[in-house]
RNA sequence: GGGCCGCUAGCUCAGCUGGCAGAGCAACGCCCUUUUAAGGCGUGGGUCACUGGUUCGAACCCAGUGCGGCUCACCA
């Protein structure tokens, strides 16, 4: 998109990437990274983080700018805990100590524990438009390609053990080395450094096997960093210009913190344009996400209920640095009618200037909740409660859905779909029980009602097959009630039993429209038996 | 103890590169002679936490106070 003849957005993203722009210089290209550890499943406030950098990433790209999007997997690190969700509980406690790239992947499906992780949500990313370059620390480390960034780390251990001690309580001791080393005889990071040759040899020793030995940097797979030194030696090795991060990291003594000064003094990089991000918390989903039963919601989950879109927009509408939560119950609703507004917003540009300030910020925020780009024409825009109600109707078929629908052009039909699919999901698995419904199957044993009540049924039938082809909804209403009146039975007695008829319940969507979406045919058999 | 964030209508929040204080829900009134937290029209509702400062002008910027939340100080 070009921006030329618009106003100065003041979406988030826009303003973080002029941010980068003015602090970092005009550059070739700019390098936004983002990362985490794959030492669990990764979960939705993980992804905040990689969507807020994709979204700073497409604000740099819509200023012209050329963007690398850089994705690092932390999967050095060492497995400290064996998730609770996990199978083969004792094997795994085998592995804890070491690399997560060195524990199996118990599911069975990948190399490792780590890539099992990775592979989930990078086949998930995509769907949501968010396409990084991938870096897989593991592999870096173990071909040594970080062996001057750790050689570095050491010649200035003096200074980095000072920069870290300001924010400690406990000071760290005078031997102490700025790398830490996983055993190349058993793996496991229960080593102690011993001596260091101002070079690019490290002695350490392993507590766990009785290991001994000298290992050259250049060539061993056995030396990493620590978290807050990598994290800086990473920032010079990439160029890396923006990277946000959560709120654990952005405190005063915080690893942001500690970052800062190691990249400068030690690296000499300047520390990144950032932002701190907040929590994103779950609602409606039960107990089901108690974190004792090691169960989280993840990207695909969120995709089960939320199209890719409204997932986009559920954090490009919302500034990083404020918590909100992902609902699953009745908000859901709210969420998709938002969207649409917004939708039908975007393709209502208002002539007045007042009117366009509101505008740009609503059509920004919808121009950033696109996998791609906006679509030429707006797509099909249908209250998600009447698309969960003809659904149900129709027993969640939506090729009848969009029949019944009838105006649905060829274009919107994947978009509709994907929604369809989303609405449906939420009917079945996270819609309250007034919510659902399902019409009652053909020759379903009839109900048991009272003579009158039988009679009321039978002769809306007879008002049905006489009247509905020809009448409007509101027409047909008056019909309605005359079935009532006429048997003398109060309307609020007659309506419930109508439902039960129909759904097998007291109480239903809206009847008049109802009637028109059930249609004709199956309401004279539904109805005519009595 | 340090840092960060929040405090705006009854509720949930938007508005924050300063320019007439907003939305949804709730309430109230009228209408559709009754319906999933139904629909339509309309009305009321505010010391923008507090104190001071900057400014022609402050919910917004600055200094401070109070209350609430999160986070760091072990590891990542």
């Amino acid at each position: 998109m070009s921006n030329e003849n618009r106003p100065k957005s003041s979406h988030w993203a826009d303003i973080n990437a002029e941010k980068i722009v003015r602090e970092k210089g005009k550059k070739e290209h700019y390098t936004c990274a983002s990362g985490i550890t794959p030492s669990g499943t990764v979960h939705i406030g993980n992804f905040r983080e990689i969507i807020s950098v994709d979204l700073v990433v497409r604000a740099l790209r819509d200023k012209g700018e050329n963007v690398r999007f850089i994705y690092s997997w932390d999967d050095y690190d060492v497995f400290r805990k064996v998730p609770k969700n996990m199978p083969k509980q004792e094997l795994l406690e085998t592995y804890l100590r070491k690399p997560i790239t060195l524990v199996p992947d118990v599911l069975g499906k990948c190399e490792s524990y780590a890539q099992a992780n990775e592979k989930n949500l990078e086949a998930l990313l995509p769907i949501v438009g968010v396409k990084p370059e991938y870096i897989y620390q593991a592999s870096k480390y173990r071909t040594s390609e970080y062996a001057d960034g750790i050689k570095k780390a050491l010649v200035n251990r003096d200074l980095i053990r000072a920069q870290l001690n300001e924010s400690r309580t406990t000071d760290l001791p005078a031997d102490w080395y700025p790398v830490s080393v996983f055993c190349a005889q058993c793996d496991k990071d229960t080593t102690t450094v011993t001596g260091w040759d101002e070079n690019y040899g490290v002695s350490y020793k392993c507590e766990s096997c009785g290991n001994e030995e000298t290992v050259d940097l250049r060539k061993t797979p056995a030396v990493k960093l620590p978290w807050r030194i990598d994290w800086p030696m990473r920032w010079a090795y990439e160029g890396v210009d923006f990277e946000p991060a959560g709120k654990d990291h952005h405190s005063e003594g915080g690893s942001f913190d500690t970052a800062r000064k190691t990249s400068l003094e030690v690296y000499g990089h300047e520390a990144p344009v950032t932002f701190q991000y907040d929590f994103i918390s779950i609602k409606g989903r039960g107990g089901k996400i108690s974190s004792s039963t090691g169960e989280v919601v993840s990207l695909i989950d969120v995709l089960e209920v939320y199209t890719p879109e409204v997932t986009r927009y559920m954090f490009a509408g919302t500034r990083p640095n404020t918590e909100f939560s992902i609902s699953f119950d009745l908000d859901v609703l709210k969420i998709y009618e938002d969207y649409d507004k917004c939708e039908r917003t975007y393709f209502d540009k208002p002539e007045s200037p007042k009117a366009l300030k509101k505008w740009e910020k609503q059509a920004r925020i919808y121009e950033l909740s696109q996998v791609e780009s906006v679509p030429e024409v707006m797509p099909y825009q249908i209250q998600i409660r009447l698309l969960s109600n003809l659904l149900q109707t129709f027993s969640g078929d939506v090729e009848r859905v969009i029949d019944f629908l009838g105006d649905v052009k060829p274009e919107q039909i994947d978009k509709l779909k994907a929604k369809a699919q989303c609405a449906w999901n939420w009917v079945k698995n996270f819609a309250p029980e007034d919510f659902k419904f399902s019409l009652k199957a053909d020759g379903v044993a009839l109900l048991a009602v009272s003579e009158v009540e039988g009679k009321a049924l039978k002769s809306l039938a007879g008002k049905v097959e006489q009247f509905m082809d020809s009448s409007t909804e509101k027409e047909f209403s008056t019909h309605l009630y005359d079935v009532a009146r006429e048997l003398e039975i109060e309307s609020s007695d007659f309506f419930p039993v109508v439902y039960k008829a129909l759904i097998g319940k007291e109480k239903g969507p809206r009847l008049i429209s109802f009637l028109y979406i059930i249609g004709k045919d199956k309401l004279v058999s539904l109805l005519g038996k009595y």
